[in-house]
DNA sequence: CCCCTGACTTAGAACCATTAGT
DNA sequence: ACTAATGGTTCTAAGTCAGGGG
């Protein structure tokens, strides 16, 4: 495919989204902003000593084949440091040019470089190792995450806490965990509920492993998720406290039942948001209400509505928490963690697993995201009997909290990883889930795979790619929509888009584009605008091929507004056909793999020889790159413009520092040749004195620091300004291969804490990557 | 084949603890 | 020590995709 990608070898550019392309979702800004150069506070993860570890592991599981092999230890990094034998990594062979992805190679987006500056950073590249440093974070967090030491207590004993279930069940698999443990050498018992973790629950293709599962468990099919799971269900929030505050109708303080109060109490407080003027929002608040006031109520007409006495209220409540010592704070905070701390947990197989959303979602007015025809809606309180639980069929069932009732239902699914579930209140058809938290072996499991099949299409994209341009101009139509989806899918990296109800917010995707979402701009560009998920917009200028750009032009003829462009295309069937080109392949995996060999690109491109500084900020405009491929937007902090101007004026004001000091070398520079001349003349005035004792040397000195500090402002302003709009978050939680981070960390010596390049709950989260030789390629 | 539902990933905003600046 | 900024964590909405049933 000669002239397809024939332009694009000169790697990733960075550019940046016209400032057009603005959020069109409810805005309600954020306070969050953007990455700025932190002193490190954390400890360096890899010391020079241990780059290089051995993944005992692998040796002890003997299957090099990667994809199905249970995966590393975790969260014992600490433990490996005197293992220095490599394990040589498959090399990806690297540079072929199917292997960047299109979008990073080609941009016509009205493109801008980063501005951000490798040099200008401080000289400082090695400081911050002070004694409480020196553990590498991975080494705290094992000791954190290996013994909650409270809690944990799924069955109500305290004595059992970290093996009490592998002791209940090891009938089921509890043997073959404690073998494994057993088998790596002693190991208090502190760290053995961790440790178990270095087995995956069983699953089908497991039984290649050194520790094969007993061969008698009936379900091996692969889809059994879990033997044993044992969890404390769900927290409810707090039952309604009415605080009798009464808001005015006509001017007339009403009187509301507590049940009514709740509802006037949940619109009141959102006054400050985007939503508080929405029509929509209040429509639909309004009827929702007034469904709970009830026919005859007085209250008829929201322009009469005064919710403000409430709003102050909830003012004042507020104002009086963020007053409370931090003593009061604390007592408070433990206390309320004491009461979850037992739904924290959960045992999977006889491991201590963290779960993650436990708390049932509180009472509260819909939030939907841009134009939600829902919004505002009343999102009911859930009460135990809307919840199912799945648990393992020896757990006790967790005791439903309110006397009297009881549990919609208690299942023990074994092919699904949920604890508990309940029909969402805005759409019954809908099923919110209790799951286990990201740093679970069952999530990190499948994150692996996720990242193995964006590997694997590494292998294919040649082929996917050649064959796609064929049938550019195929007679079948089908097969050319399919062919020129696909392009778009791999090149832009846009989601699949499945068909949407019309109860929803009104976006798409790639399947689902309409024709007044391109615009053919001649020759061969094609301008996208539309809004995809959550509303946020999509708008880019890119040149396409020519064929795709006339097939385009085909599609989108002689159709009305809000036809499809692809309208003999969906995802089933996208997907159904991308199945063939590889196994288990569909469009969400371009994003990963797009994302990923940006990253691993970027990397192994733009790394030079320079301070730790330096390499961080080289890793956060690689991490920027993917974030605009993929839109990963944000709203604009809301301080962002003052900040702006705070830092412009410290330029200015260090500007006229340099210009002073310049004037004054100049007089002590001139000071300095008189009186090589004229030994004898010394000023008199005080004005001399002081310059007396700064030498133009000290004064140069002083000088180049201004300067530094003039150049350091201004980048951070620029990078500021730069990523106001850019989610970095997103990309590396979601879609970036974790070993392309690690590898780079390891073979450039740069801390993963450092900058936060990974924080404490990522490092958690991609524990089964950490042990990645050095060499890893994505 | 649809069409629908269930399960799971991906997403930005909200929340809030920590840190930086004064 | 206080306050404001920052950015990590939590929350839950909104996607993707598989698979079951007609």
């Amino acid at each position: 495919m000669p002239s397809l990608h024939g332009d694009e070898i000169d790697g990733p550019i960075a550019f940046k989204r016209s400032s057009a392309s603005m959020k069109k979702n409810m805005p309600t800004p954020t306070r969050s902003s953007g990455t700025v150069v932190k002193p490190n506070s954390l400890g360096q993860h890899c010391q020079k000593s241990n780059l290089k570890r051995l993944r005992v592991e692998d040796v002890l599981m003997s299957d090099d084949s990667d994809d199905d092999k249970p995966i590393a230890v975790r969260m014992k990094v600490c433990e490996r440091k005197s293992k220095e034998i490599i394990r040589k990594g498959a090399m990806p062979d690297g540079d072929s040019e199917d292997e960047r992805p299109i979008a990073s190679r080609k941009n016509v987006r009205e493109r801008k470089l980063t501005t951000i500056n490798a040099g200008g950073a401080k000289a400082d590249g090695d400081r911050d190792q002070n004694s409480d440093d020196e553990k590498p974070l991975a080494a705290r967090l094992a000791i954190s995450s290996a013994a909650p030491k409270t809690g944990g207590n799924v069955s109500d004993d305290d004595s059992e806490d970290d093996k009490p279930l592998t002791a209940r069940f090891n009938l089921v698999t509890g043997g073959a965990s404690r073998n494994s443990v057993e088998r790596r050498g002693g190991r208090s018992d502190q760290t053995v509920s961790a440790l178990n973790k270095d087995r995956w629950p069983s699953d089908a293709s497991d039984s290649s492993s050194v520790e094969s599962e007993p061969k008698d468990e009936p379900e091996h099919d692969g889809r059994k998720k879990w033997s044993t799971l044992v969890h404390n269900g769900v927290v409810f929030p707090p039952p309604y406290k009415p605080h009798g505050v009464k808001m005015l109708y006509h001017g007339r303080p009403v009187d509301l039942t507590p049940e009514q109060e709740e509802v006037a109490t949940m619109f009141a407080v959102m006054k400050d948001t985007e939503y508080a003027s929405k029509e929509t929002f209040i429509t639909n608040f309004f009827t929702d209400w007034r469904k709970i006031l009830g026919k005859t109520h007085i209250i008829t007409e929201f322009e009469l509505c005064d919710f403000t006495p409430i709003y102050e209220w909830h003012f004042r409540e507020k104002e009086k928490k963020s007053h409370m010592t931090s003593e009061e704070k604390k007592a408070l905070q433990e206390e309320k963690s004491k009461q979850v701390e037992k739904f924290m947990w959960a045992f999977v197989d006889g491991v201590k697993e963290k779960v993650g959303n436990f708390r049932v979602e509180p009472p509260g007015l819909f939030r939907g995201r841009g134009e939600h025809p829902k919004m505002g809606r009343l999102k009911r309180r859930i009460r135990p009997s809307d919840i199912t639980i799945n648990i393992g069929e020896e757990a006790p069932v967790p005791v439903c909290p309110t006397p009297g009732e009881s549990w919609k239902e208690v299942k023990h699914d074994k092919t699904v990883t949920w604890l508990a579930s309940w029909n969402d209140p805005i759409n019954e058809k809908d099923i919110k889930y209790v799951f286990l938290a990201a740093s679970s072996s069952l999530k990190g499991q499948s994150d692996k795979e996720k990242y193995e099949k964006a590997r694997k299409l590494k292998d294919y994209i040649g082929s996917i790619r050649a064959n796609y341009t064929k049938d550019f101009s195929s007679n079948d139509q089908r097969k050319k929509q399919i062919a020129v989806a696909t392009y778009l899918i791999d090149k832009l990296a846009l989601r699949a888009g499945n068909e949407k109800d019309e109860d929803e917010a009104d976006t798409v995707g790639c399947c689902t584009l309409k024709v007044e979402n391109v615009t053919c701009l001649p020759p061969n560009k094609l301008q996208f605008d539309f809004l995809g998920k959550d509303s946020i917009r999509y708008y880019n200028t890119v040149e396409v091929e020519l064929a795709v750009y006339e097939a385009i032009k085909e599609f989108c003829a002689g159709k009305k507004k809000g036809g499809n462009v692809f309208d003999k295309l969906d995802t089933t069937k996208l997907n159904a056909h991308l199945k063939n080109l590889m196994p288990g392949l569909t469009a969400k995996v371009f994003r990963t793999y797009n994302a990923s060999i940006t990253l691993d690109t970027f990397l192994n491109k733009e790394t030079t020889d320079g301070t730790v500084d330096e390499k961080a900020k080289v890793y956060q405009r690689a991490n920027k790159e993917v974030a605009i491929i993929c839109n990963h937007q944000r709203a604009v902090p809301k301080s962002h413009d003052s900040q702006m101007n705070k830092l412009n004026e410290k330029i200015n004001e260090l500007t006229a520092q340099r210009d002073q000091l310049n004037v004054e070398l100049e007089k002590a520079n001139k000071l300095v040749s008189k009186r090589a001349k004229k030994r004898k003349l010394v000023g008199s005035d005080g004005d001399a004195k002081r310059r007396r004792k700064l030498t133009p040397e000290m004064l140069q000195k002083k000088l180049s620091q201004v300067e530094t500090r003039i150049v350091e402002t201004d980048n951070h302003k620029n990078n500021k300004e730069d990523l106001k709009t850019v989610a970095l978050g997103t990309s590396k939680i979601n879609y970036l291969d974790p070993r392309i981070t690690v590898a780079w960390c390891k073979t450039h010596e740069v801390p993963i804490d450092r900058d936060k390049i990974f924080t404490k709950t990522i490092l958690e989260k991609f524990a089964w990557a950490m042990d990645v030789d050095p060499d890893f390629r994505f």
